[in-house]
DNA sequence: AATGAATGAGCGTTCATTCAT
DNA sequence: GATGAATGAACGCTCATTCAT
């Protein structure tokens, strides 16, 4: 008994997919079930509502993400390196788990404010580590200052929350390239 | 009857706050009628449906859009200032119609398929004009051309989406500062 | 478009009859609708809630027994009389309304916490008329005064309330036969 | 295993509890498991259903009732003395254990017909013991014969099971005080 | 042009109970 | 003796929409 019970995990995988397909308000408690091949009564044994499958499929999207960033923002080497590193990676692994990304934006507002304010403020940290890294920069001089670097971290994101709406898996470009060129975009916007 | 009458203009308008406030599904037929002071009959009688409603909102969101890079794009100028005007003047735009903007992405999979194709192609259309602008300043020289003009458009006007998101009218910054800013991000990124 | 309405009648006539036979919890809102002919929709137009009919028939019972207590217990006359002429009073109406009475004590914790306070205030206003009448004999010595007035109206009431549980209307006693006997028992007790 | 064993007794002290703060209806399995520390499969296991923890609470008060009743009916003394202590009794007891008596008519429609014919069935017996305690004094000639003596029971045994509605461990009055008044009650409304 | 009563389908959720372990 | 995952049916309620007036 533990979060990998398989019912669960399925529940979730589904729940996902039709979060992103569909919306979380379009998305019915029965389609879940339905198509995790369980009853009601399971999911909410495993779950305590509909927003809780929601509340879950945020909790590990920030998980990882904030994980991640850590790790490039941690390395050693010079910042524009480490920034260009993190932003492909941001890219990659939004592209590897383009549901969930569909899903962040659209559907936080379905939250229950105090979920919501929780997601808020982990998204916050992890806004923050990264500006930080620009910081970084701009006092050391390897990047414009003439800029907020709070405003560039949101001009970037954008860049990437957005890749839900047109990325397709099976487009021209792989995860990587559109990593590289974004990244690329992003150094080229900060040279002092 | 014409398209100005005042019961169906409030109609839309409260219908455009309450969809950007609480999302379209979280938001009943009854919520928006009594917001404009006016019964369900009277909304069925000039729309058709509560998706006709939406409808109307990016009709009145894409026409608008186009109508402005239109201008902007075929004005006379050096390439990078028709550029930066037009970067400028869309994020002043969508700060000045923050509801619709939050709406717009976050929603569109509720209309119906057919008008969601509609949607998508005019959003192409703004796009491509967008986009041959590029094209334009990369075959002057003006622009890197190593990033496909596509790409940019993406990385450009994800920021633009985002900012339905972040951002919130008793900030720190106006629309037209972020939108310099944004704008001066965009050309520094294209410098060749 | 009133309080009148057939089928807002009909709704609160067969709640009526269903609470008292099956008990508020047991009772289905399909049950009710079904039983009334009307869909539920229909039920919800002109009820907020299957609580909202609860707290309407409370409120029509308490409506009815506060208006005949009054007016038997200002009425002119020796103080004995009139407390007996309202002891039949109430008992001759709480047989006629079997059902309310059925409802009255079984399903009260069934409402909200705020009607159920509401009820419970209005419910004291009845006791306390009915106590001051008692109060009025006992200080002019008709009654006797070692036993405290409050604790006869709840000795009374007591008799008055069961009855919902061993009263049927084709028994031997009529209302008013059982009226007339509880109310010289009644009088009995308080002889000085 | 018999009947008291702790987790058995365990359960049918919190659902007494539980059954009478809140009703039987509205009281979960789960709810009544949490609150004595148990699973519901250790509920199962002990009790056939959520019923028949109803059915237990319902014999337990029967047998306690029945046994106390005929003990004081049965004791030498004059009439009136013995009804005037059973009376007295019965309401101490019942203030004892007022959840079970808060129960005891607010749910009995929810016990299956059989199980409510049982218990109708034993509580007849104990108000024909009490009743014929009325007859023989009425022969004797020590109570007032105009009053069917079954209606006296009524009358009475009205006032005790409305105690459940009014009474408070922490109010004025403790149960034997007003056990007193109202066996005072009664008996004054017996005098010939 | 506008009302508001009524529909009917579907929603998220609860819950007593079962059963393999 | 006891667990807890899973069931399946029912529940109160919402809502976009229709239609006679």
């Amino acid at each position: 008994m533990g979060k990998d019970e398989p019912v669960r995990r399925r529940l979730l995988a589904e729940a996902t997919r039709l979060f992103a397909e569909k919306g979380f308000e379009s998305t019915s408690v029965q389609e879940i079930v339905a198509a995790a091949g369980v009853t009601k009564g399971a999911m909410y044994h495993y779950f305590g509502s509909k927003d809780d499958l929601l509340r879950e499929i945020y909790a590990r999207v920030l998980r990882m993400q904030i994980e991640r960033l850590v790790r490039f923002a941690d390395a050693p080497g010079p910042i524009p390196d480490r920034v260009h590193a993190a932003a492909v990676d941001v890219i990659v692994t939004t592209v590897d788990n383009l549901d969930d990304s569909k899903i962040f934006f659209r559907s936080m507002h379905q939250l229950a404010p105090e979920n919501q304010k929780a997601v808020r403020a982990e998204r916050r940290r992890y806004h923050e580590r990264f500006r930080d890294l620009l910081v970084e920069g701009q006092r050391a001089g390897v990047f414009r200052d003439d800029v907020p670097a709070d405003l560039v971290v949101d001009f970037f994101f954008g860049s990437v929350h957005h890749l839900g709406t047109w990325y397709h898996t099976d487009g021209r470009l792989s995860g990587t390239e559109v990593g590289r060129h974004f990244a690329d975009l992003l150094l080229a916007s900060l040279r002092p």
